[in-house]
DNA sequence: CAGGTAGCCTGTTAGC
DNA sequence: TGCTAACAGGCTACCT
């Protein structure tokens, strides 16, 4: 579900719910949605922490600790954390509650239940796989032209392929790869060993433009995305081509078409795309 | 190494 | 209307 832009929406607005708060209680009704520990040494741990500050890394969130400690949160698809209080009735989903000292409540919650949740030491962060694998985030001001055109060296790959490998660069999803290519006039099956440099200077200087203009909207809610009070996003309605398959590219008037592309739905302008 | 597929789940939608 | 198949924003394991 939420690509960089819904995860970085989300953290904005826990933030000032959650940061210094006090986590009192934690229930775990899903246990296989903790993947470690234990669910039990999970509930054991976490509760009477202090949650310090909350970090973002591609789309994973990171839940700061004191006693450096680390809670890495992935949504997945249609994972939510929704703050709100006790009173707020239950979603059919909810599968962990964190039970904080203000009276209010922090609710994981995931219809489709790929979503995860790892507790660790705060210097296990390094050698925590998942994290480990992640190359630099793709608004991360050390992310240069330059240091992207590195990233692509060695690979042959189709380029829309390249850019939802999190281990070259972290946080674009299929939503924002399709507007990223259209908007840098790439087709999605070019290899990226025969971008030019020019091409490339595009590529980033688009993928840094869309990611953060779908900061400033809030993300994008297309069917499940909400931010931590519920809120969607607004981002859907400036998506150019991506779920517009038959409508009109912006730019020169030609039907979107939608190709597949490592398995994924890949939206192009054909006349717009080489 | 690249690229395809299945699998993890549930819900929605397109098509017959 | 009712049923079924395909599909949905992610990621991994496994195969060719």
């Amino acid at each position: 579900m939420p690509e960089l832009p819904e995860v970085a929406t989300i953290i904005s607005s826990l933030k000032p719910l959650l940061v210094g708060r006090r986590i009192t209680g934690t229930e775990v009704f899903l246990a296989k949605m903790v993947k470690s520990p234990s669910p039990e040494d999970f509930i054991r741990e976490v509760t009477g922490r202090v949650i310090t500050g909350i970090e973002r890394k591609g789309k994973f969130l990171l839940f700061l600790l004191d006693q450096s400690h680390l809670i890495v949160v992935h949504l997945r698809m249609t994972g939510r954390l929704i703050c709100c209080s006790l009173e707020t009735p239950r979603d059919k989903y909810l599968h962990v509650v964190f039970y904080l000292d203000d009276g209010n409540e922090l609710r994981f919650q995931d219809m489709r239940q790929f979503g995860t949740i790892n507790f660790m030491p705060l210097g296990d962060r390094q050698s925590f796989a998942p994290l480990q694998a992640l190359g630099p985030d793709a608004l991360d001001p050390a992310l240069t032209r330059d240091a992207l055109k590195k990233r692509f060296n060695g690979r042959r790959g189709h380029i829309k392929s390249v850019l939802l490998d999190q281990a070259v660069v972290c946080g674009l999803g299929n939503i924002y790869a399709n507007e990223v290519l259209w908007k840098a006039r790439i087709h999605p099956e070019r290899s990226v060993d025969t971008l030019t440099n020019n091409e490339v200077a595009r590529l980033y200087k688009c993928i840094k433009e869309i990611l953060n203009e779908a900061v400033e909207h809030r993300g994008t809610t297309l069917r499940d995305y909400v931010d931590s009070h519920g809120v969607p996003g607004d981002f859907q309605k400036m998506l150019s081509v991506h779920g517009r398959e038959g409508e009109l590219c912006p730019v020169c008037g030609h039907k979107i078409e939608k190709l597949k592309c490592g398995g994924r739905s890949a939206y192009v302008c054909p006349c717009c795309q080489k």
